[in-house]
DNA sequence: GTCGTTAAAAATAATCGTTATTTATAAATA
DNA sequence: TATTTATAAATAACGATTATTTTTAACGAC
C-alpha cells in the first residue's frame, strides 16, 4: 500500500501514513471523523481537510473503497477493498462483513442481459441485530 | 397511495398531489431537485422546502423509496417502493432497474445465520451502459 | 357556503459535511 | 544542506438539507 503510494510518486508523509494504517488495520468501517480523532491523537495539528484529501487520494488509487449509508454516512474501508456484502444493524449503526454468496455470476448474466459492462457492485443487508433485538424486548 | 395519507389524517393538498403524482409514474429515478422542476411548472410558488418535507413524508408512511448515491445523489422511487436490484451506468448516470435473482433466500441463510432480523436489501451493480461504451471508442 | 381551527406552505435563515483557497511547511533529490 | 515542489494547515466557501417564522388554505362544524 506503502509502495503503490511510492510507484504512483506520492510522498509518504506522517499524516498519510496514519490515515493509511487506520484504514488498513482497522476492521470496522470508521468514517472520516473516526479516522480524524485517531490521528489527532499523535498528530494534534492535523486539519480535518488532510484527511478527507488522504482518503479520496486512496479511494482513488483504489486501496479503499467508500461506503455511503443515508443513515449513518459515508464509511470507509481499506482493510477489504473489494465489493463484499455488509450487514447493517439500524439500531446500534453497527456495520459488519457478511460472507453469504458471491454475486459473479449474476454480475455476468446481467452483463450478457443488458449488454452493460459491469464494474462493480454493492450488497446490503439491513435489519436488526441480536443485541438490539434483546435490548427492544427489554424496554 | 392518497387513501393512505387520508387514512393517517394528513391532509390533500394540492402540493402533495402534485408530488405524489410525480413520485408515482416516474419510472426513472428523480431526485429532489427533478422533482421540484417539474411541481414549479403548476405552482410557481412552491418552496423547495415543501418538496423535501413532502418526499420524506411519503418515504416515512413507506410509499416511497430513498436510493442514495454518493456518484449521482440521492433519488426517490415512488413506483416500487421495494427492494429491487438497479444498473446505473457510471457514465451517463441512467439508473434502471434489473430483475436478476431475488435475494430472499439469500436474506433467509443470512438471518439464520447470524440471528439478525433482516428487514431490508440493496443490491446496486455499477458499470458502463452499451450508449457509453460506444461513444468511449468514438471519441 | 362561512367561519374557526390548525396543519401545511412559503420564505428565509441556519446547519453540516465536504471542498476550495491561500499560505506555510517539510519530503525528496541533488 | 539547499532547492524545489508537493503536501499540510488554516480558513473560507459551497451546496444539499433542515429549522424557523410567518402566512395561507384544508378540513370539519355549523
Amino acid at each position: 500500500m506503502i509502495n503503490k503510494l511510492k510507484d504512483l510518486d506520492f510522498r509518504i508523509t506522517p499524516q498519510r501514513l496514519a490515515v493509511l494504517k487506520i484504514l488498513a488495520e482497522s476492521t470496522g468501517y470508521p468514517s472520516v471523523e473516526d479516522v480524524f480523532k485517531q490521528v489527532e491523537h499523535n498528530f494534534p495539528t492535523t486539519s480535518l481537510a488532510t484527511i478527507y484529501k488522504t482518503v479520496n487520494l486512496l479511494k482513488e488509487i483504489g486501496e479503499v473503497v467508500e461506503l455511503d449509508f443515508s443513515e449513518v454516512g459515508n464509511r470507509y474501508d481499506g482493510n477489504r477493498p473489494y465489493p463484499h456484502p455488509h450487514l447493517i444493524c439500524t439500531k446500534c449503526k453497527t456495520i459488519m462483513d457478511s460472507d453469504v454468496g458471491n454475486l459473479e455470476d449474476l454480475s455476468k448474466e446481467l452483463a450478457s442481459k443488458t449488454g452493460y459492462e459491469i464494474l462493480n457492485h454493492r450488497l446490503d443487508f439491513f435489519g436488526i441485530c441480536p443485541h438490539c433485538q434483546r435490548s427492544a424486548k427489554r424496554s
